[in-house]
DNA sequence: TTGACTGTAGAACGACCGTGCTATAGTATA
DNA sequence: TATACTATAGCACGGTCGTTCTACAGTCAA
């Protein structure tokens, strides 16, 4: 492998980043083995040889990718809900920004990093640990988010956080995996009433239905 | 395409067999499109003709791939779940089978059908169409065995199967989809806290906890 | 003993893969 | 205007893919 060559032109960066934006589509359809040095030349008009010098090897090509992919989530997922105040309200904000996130085909494949967790959990090297950091970083933030909302009792003491963000984690999940599948959208429908249904478990008010509002 | 030879001895039987077994086990961990014909080949010590001559086509050896995951699948987690009375009590057997299956590493690369519904979610064709098929024969499953228990009124009136058959769902699959990606079996723990409290609650019990038995 | 048929091997096909070498047009600098 | 360097192209390599054609040893029926 090159040592993946210089470029730091304006051009390149361009070049570099418009390249990224095919392949991230590519790949949450197709998988990041699928992703082809040779289709993104033909997607993108450019010879394989062109493409390669931006990246130098295969795998550098893919973690480039992951890293793309990562940025638009945080664009689409995380910021938005930034602006909710901490605890249940933030907490709920991320996780139907992550519902709007597949249900409007952001990535053309549903979930980027769900597709890749599937074709790289049974495989070493530097792809999967990244993913693995992604994915654990996620989680880590929907359980401090539910940590912290229990400091303000928004959230019952009993609740444990972790518990509490494996099954919410379980829902979304759940919804792009039958979405993908079926083709069916009826999927986000189960996975917010289970959502909000959780949700008013876990605050401990019987049943509120605040009466608009 | 060929249209795959003949082959109803017993000996040539006997071979499907042996190379179905192998094809599942590397499809399982590396995809149904990592699973190469080559491949096979070198584990299994034979010619690459040798092979492909009992499928005739890529395609008809990965539906024979499924089928034969399939027969596995229904003799670990579904045929042992049927010693267990219908209703909650075998709706909890085929939950702890399926967490049992994948516990346990009946697959190298977990449930086979979780890496192969990813795999395929987003490509037409006839191995898409059985996969999808598939899952939803589970999850008919699990539907209707909430409905039985709710007619037996071991489920409140007031729970929508689907909706959870959905939720029920969605633990198990989480479980296997954590403990591939971060080889951490913890996530059996948190998918059976989740499956055991949210069978309490739809049964209407308060905290039941019976004593012994 | 002959002849048909079965299961497998060997070799080859065209296509695509990731990668490396070399050349070159374009741009920036001197 | 001459020089250095950047970004890309062209071409080729060895390898693997699914697939096809042909050959052949083994078995079984006549």
């Amino acid at each position: 492998m090159k040592p993946a060559v210089l470029y730091h032109t304006d051009q390149a960066v361009k070049t570099r980043r418009q390249i990224l934006q095919v392949a991230v589509d590519i790949a949450s359809a197709e998988g990041l083995e699928g992703l082809s040095i040779g289709r993104l030349a033909a997607e993108l008009q450019m010879s394989k040889t062109g493409i390669f010098a931006h990246f130098g090897s295969k795998e550098q090509l893919q973690l480039a990718t992951v890293q793309t992919a990562k940025a638009i989530f945080l664009e689409q997922v995380v910021q938005p809900a930034l602006k909710s105040p901490r605890g249940i309200s933030r907490l709920k904000a991320l996780l139907e920004n992550w519902l709007g996130y597949v249900e409007r085909s952001v990535f053309r494949g549903g979930c980027f990093f769900a597709a890749a967790s599937a074709e790289f959990d049974s495989r070493p090297g530097a792809v999967h640990d990244e993913i693995a950091a992604l994915t654990k970083a996620w989680m880590d933030a929907l359980r401090e988010e539910i940590a912290f909302a229990q400091s303000r009792k928004e959230v019952q003491a009993s609740v444990n956080p972790a518990q509490l963000a494996f099954e919410l984690h379980a829902y979304v999940q759940e919804a792009n995996c039958a979405f993908k599948l079926f083709n069916d959208k009826s999927a986000f429908q189960l996975s917010r009433r289970a959502i909000a249904d959780h949700l008013v478990a876990a605050s401990g008010k019987r049943t509120l239905k605040k009466s608009k509002q």
